[in-house]
DNA sequence: GTATAATACGTTAACGCTAACGTTTGCGAT
DNA sequence: ATCGCAAACGTTAGCGTTAACGTATTATAC
């Protein structure tokens, strides 16, 4: 292993000379001692250590990413949005000359360990982490960023996107379109998080145009026997035309189960996705849904955790990135005379 | 930040019983005090400082997970594959009481930079490093995992998979369909990795029957209008019935093509896929693939990695999984009286 | 009762690097 | 000639931990 300390032999300085040389101080080291300096080190193949640095120096350039783990057995990466999102994130630091760590973390004790023993400049909570963030508050100097978070807690950096009016936009399409009896497909249990903000952006149009959603359309994600649940409210004398669903990965299993008891779509039943990940253009049909740019999103996460390290007393800010309509074949025009919109 | 020398201090000991409480030995230290610092260690919210330690006893409790960068804005976690067996590694990982880091890279010098600034226990390799894995060789310490590595550098610690074979079985069970006129989609290059072994065993099964594969149904990721190209060899006297797909993620596309030109699947064109992603079951029709244990890969991954930082002299090993047929819905049967099989 | 060994600690130095301060040199201003 | 000052270095100490060795105490053997 080549340390300073061998190039400063080579070079005839001191250590801290070559230091300052690989830290790119131009201030305190002459142009010509810098260059001789640099090449030396390159022969020699010197690569500075990381550990020694973030000893002595109290900091790292090292960010962990912190992935919530549900289960012993769910793999928090087969969720596209979240790889897709770690995956740009992964890029963005690599750009600002960061190096990640990933942690699957379960509880407040992991999250902490994680953070603190290799004194990270900066984390990113990608997840849900709702319990925690009163605690990290408060005895935390580390620069956080969170994600999709709708914490109540006030000063926490957030990046999020516009989840009330991607439910709205959906609403109003299937509005435009004619539907006028829909249903929603999503998690059971809803945590006032992303899901939640959907529901309600979603309702509260319906609403607005006088038409309620019964509960019992309602379908809960991992619902036994899907299909047949989908064709019971595709038929009777009101069926449903339409569902909304929570993110695109439940549209999918939608399509599944439809498919298998020989609902088509979009002629029997259109279907709404949220996220449009790279998968719903390649559906058939191609799932028209609501559009987030996690590109963006992981670019401005990073952006904000890189400004929260330079100035760590920046205050908290809460991005609220835009969505749009992907629209694509998986919503039906209804033909729909009596239609007042 | 609580340090070993806090604990010494309230426990009356030196730093270095503590750090021997920490490191679990107990042979050098009594029932007695072990506990009774533990629990101080406990009270006061210790974490022990991984960069001290790494920098001291010149090892850590560091993985990284290498990911081959192509281009600047393709994102590799993107792919289900790679993120689902990342996914799954994380976890093996975090198991086994190790830290994982992610890291692009592109070039030799990154990799290098990588594993040398942490000094990390050990890396996997995500993707393919070919050109690298000589240079790797030569001057590293540290235990190195490959996966899907066709390399011809021997004493290579790989994990990989029967692609071979899986191609094989492919074309057996497009030929029991009765199928006699087949295509193959996937990448333009081939660079004798995992691709390469799939076409071949595909090939080598059909020109066995007798059937060969002409160039013309070749067909390239990334042909404009693909749709259009697959109506073509649907089409005339001799018309193809199936598409051996190189992965799952590309009889995806080939799914959206063909519903964008009309072809319906299986009824038109019959697809097979390679590798069995959660989404491929949620196709319509669900796709007929050819599987690989994913979560079983990493675990082995881990396994072999972690012996080879246990036993750095453990000799190399090439680990071939098996594959099987995912038999589903995205393969017809072919009414072919003169099938002689 | 002495020798031997095991047990349960402590001491010292070092890992590679940097923060903080010190020193030398050169040079323009007075 | 002297001062001031900036530029270009060097010195020292310490970050938190562990490897390697040292030492005191107690137990065991004969």
């Amino acid at each position: 292993m080549v340390t300073l300390k061998d190039i400063a032999q080579r070079a005839g300085v001191s250590s801290m000379t070559v230091s300052r040389v690989m830290n790119g101080n131009t201030k305190d080291v002459s142009r010509k001692t810098s260059e001789r300096i640099r090449k030396i080190a390159d022969e020699m193949g010197y690569v500075p250590n990381s550990s020694a640095r973030s000893l002595a120096s109290h900091s790292s350039r090292l960010i962990a990413a912190l992935l919530q783990e549900y289960d012993e057995d769910r793999n928090p990466l087969e969720d596209s949005y979240t790889s897709c999102f770690l995956g740009e994130l992964a890029h963005q630091i690599k750009e600002e000359g960061y190096d990640l760590m990933l942690h699957y973390v379960k509880d407040y004790s992991e999250i902490t360990y994680s953070l603190k023993s290799w004194n990270v400049a900066g984390a990113v909570f990608i997840g849900m982490f709702d319990e925690s963030i009163r605690k990290l508050q408060e005895d935390n100097q580390i620069p956080l960023v969170f994600t999709d978070s709708y914490s109540t807690v006030r000063s926490i950096t957030n990046v999020g996107i516009d989840d009330y009016r991607g439910g709205e936009m959906a609403a109003e399409y299937f509005l435009k379109c004619g539907h006028r009896n829909l249903a929603f497909f999503g998690p059971e249990v809803l945590d006032n998080g992303v899901v939640t903000h959907r529901i309600r952006g979603f309702v509260s149009v319906l609403r607005e145009a006088g038409i309620s959603l019964p509960s019992e359309n309602f379908i809960n994600l991992g619902t036994e026997n899907l299909g047949e649940r989908l064709k019971g409210i595709c038929a009777g004398e009101n069926p449903v035309t339409g569902i909304f669903t929570t993110a695109d990965y439940c549209a999918y299993q939608i399509y599944s189960e439809a498919y298998r008891v020989g609902l088509r779509i979009p002629e029997d039943l259109s279907v709404a996705g949220f996220d449009d990940l790279s998968m719903s253009a390649l559906m058939t049909p191609p799932l028209t849904t609501i559009r987030q740019d996690i590109k963006k999103k992981a670019s401005v996460t990073c952006d904000l955790l890189m400004k929260n390290i330079r100035e760590p007393d920046s205050p908290a800010e809460n991005i609220v990135l835009g969505v749009e309509l992907a629209e694509r074949g998986s919503v039906r025009k209804v033909d729909n005379p009596f239609s007042i919109l």
